[in-house]
DNA sequence: GGCTGGCACTCTATCCCATGGAGTGCCAAA
DNA sequence: TTTGGCACTCCATGGGATAGAGTGCCAGCC
């Protein structure tokens, strides 16, 4: 019976599954009688009371008091979530319907909001999508426009069309024939690579050839540099945060205020999810595993999104701890895909 | 002591107003004695109550059940905004301040933004300020660059310069010099002329002189007018929504709920917004007078701001009706004056 | 006529207690 | 190893009982 790959015989991770399952279900904690007919298997409470027993000195359930059911601890979550758990991808059905939605919009960033308005609609968990970064679009052009003395306009088109602007101040002025030379110098450079070459390419000749350069080309590079400086600021976009006043474990209105106030500061958020676009495919904060306690009862799933192999941004949701994650995980990872596609279809 | 101004004597106008000073401090229902003592007239209790009497005669006070205090009903709020209330000036000292928090930032957005988290953190309520109008700004040039067939990129500059994008499709491609004529050609036209004017003379000479027109013109024209249909959306922004938790009547989560999906669904907001733009001057909303039901416990108090008598926007604070309004209308009023003073200095 | 104290009455919030139900842990027997 | 039995614990629930706050009304007083 007992399973030789893990320290914990197959009958008691069945019924840790059982338990999590229900306990996902109704958000009450599990009794063994509850739970003897919940897992399948026929056993007599007894039994079942034996095996928690076991399962709550490995610290995977707990229970809030003694003569109450068992609840899934954090560890028992996370053993769930990484040894348990068989994803099965989406049906067909709901995929193609969530590729409608994603297909209507246009523009990248109304993609993002209804990936994010897509992802908490299906979960009603709350989505979060960061918005793509641009260090891998392709350089298209750029142009300047003198505004007034040395105010200069720099228009940046970058490869999907996606337009960026930025007001720079200029050493001296120049004639509108100047700043002419300087476009039309920089987009014969650097047109088609993508951004991320461009600054380098431009932090090489500006160290190389600065002897050989004219006052033209120094110029040029100047304003290049400012236009490619910090030419986009992170930002994330999320929708159906009041999904989460539904969760009783969340209704204490000190922790929501918490929770609602992380959100709108944005910095820690963008932080956390800054930590998962460096780690492909999905992945999971459970309760206090971020390291934020803004989300101490609550869990991430994330996935970062891609066009091209270049990862562009991270999306998720974020629930309470007793979430679905069997359901939630596949949309997530199908969500990502299909904003990696839509992304690249406008290209 | 009857005052004939009025259908309430000057002692039950007095009772009201200390009631309602008392409310709002507090939230509980304000019984006889606990008025006695407020009201600061050397009254018995009993006294007190028959004057309570009449007050919930007139439909301004009512009790929740036979033995508890008054509460001011809706009503009871608007004769005491409109009558009772005699607004002071905010002091210098706290003008002072604010100006300071207005003054740092530059962009018109970035003050926005400011002003939102500066109402909703005096008030403790939270505050929303829509994005300035841009009809009335000043058309100051705009530029045409070809993106790619008949894709063309038109940028427009305006008084501050404030820079919008937007792309056109056009019928057949033209040429970079085509390109230049028309914004040439635009620019002599049109520079210096706020935007509603250049729409209007643009739809003026398209009737006109359609026949006196070369085809350059026609192309001009046509770009002008796809520029200017729809250059903005409206929206507005919003900070310390999380300060209506704290408000004991707003805590049933459901009621919460649909106020926070009000908020972020925008459409009614705006609406709502929107009939206060007309009205110059402070405009107070008291409870379901707003005909929203999401609004229904809350209170709104909102001015228009304006840049040269030109209004361009609202703001204003949300919070429940119990709200001190003897503070907020002063300092809403003096945002609305201080955001258009901010955004008035960047031109 | 207006103000006041007194009194009966009402309604709520709170505490306490009894009760039932759910669940546990342990033990002894199958 | 599993099971039924049993004692025990804890919580949720509901029913008084009580205290407190407040009202309305009335009769007397200025």
């Amino acid at each position: 019976m007992s399973n030789e790959h893990s320290d914990l015989s197959e009958r008691a991770q069945l019924m840790l599954r059982a338990l999590i399952d229900r306990y996902v279900r109704d958000g009450q904690p599990v009794g063994s009688r509850t739970l003897a007919r919940e897992a399948g298997l026929d056993l007599s409470p007894a039994t079942v009371r034996n095996v928690m027993s076991d399962l709550e000195e490995l610290g995977f359930v707990c229970s809030p008091h003694t003569s109450a059911g068992r609840v899934p601890t954090v560890q028992g979550y996370r053993f769930f979530v990484d040894t348990l758990l068989k994803v099965q991808p989406l049906d067909n059905r709901s995929i193609n319907k969530m590729r409608l939605e994603l297909s209507l919009d246009q523009t990248p960033k109304n993609l993002v909001e209804s990936a994010s308005s897509l992802l908490s609609g299906i979960t009603q968990l709350a989505g979060v999508v960061t918005l793509p970064r641009q260090e891998h679009a392709l350089f298209k052009r750029v142009e300047f426009l003198r505004l007034s003395g040395k105010q200069v306009l720099a228009i940046l088109v970058t490869g999907e069309d996606e337009v960026q602007n930025r007001i720079l101040s200029t050493e001296k002025e120049h004639s509108p024939a100047e700043l002419q030379q300087a476009s039309n110098y920089l987009n014969e450079l650097f047109a088609g690579k993508d951004l991320s070459e461009v600054r380098a390419a431009l932090l090489r000749e500006m160290q190389e050839t600065r002897t050989s350069m004219n006052s033209m080309m120094v110029t040029a590079m100047h304003m290049a540099d400012q236009v490619l400086e910090k030419h986009q600021d992170e930002d994330y976009v999320m929708a159906g945060q009041t999904n989460l006043m539904g969760f009783h474990e969340l209704c204490d209105i000190d922790k929501l205020r918490k929770l609602f106030d992380a959100f709108s500061a944005k910095r820690d958020m963008l932080h956390l999810l800054d930590q998962c676009i460096h780690t492909d495919g999905i992945q999971i904060f459970i309760g206090d595993e971020s390291g934020y306690r803004m989300l101490d009862e609550c869990s991430m799933v994330t996935a970062p999104y891609s066009v091209d192999g270049q990862i562009l941004g991270v999306l998720g949701v974020i629930g309470p701890t007793r979430m679905a994650y069997e359901r939630v995980i596949p949309i997530v990872d199908a969500t990502a895909r299909l904003l990696g596609a839509a992304l690249n279809q406008k290209e």
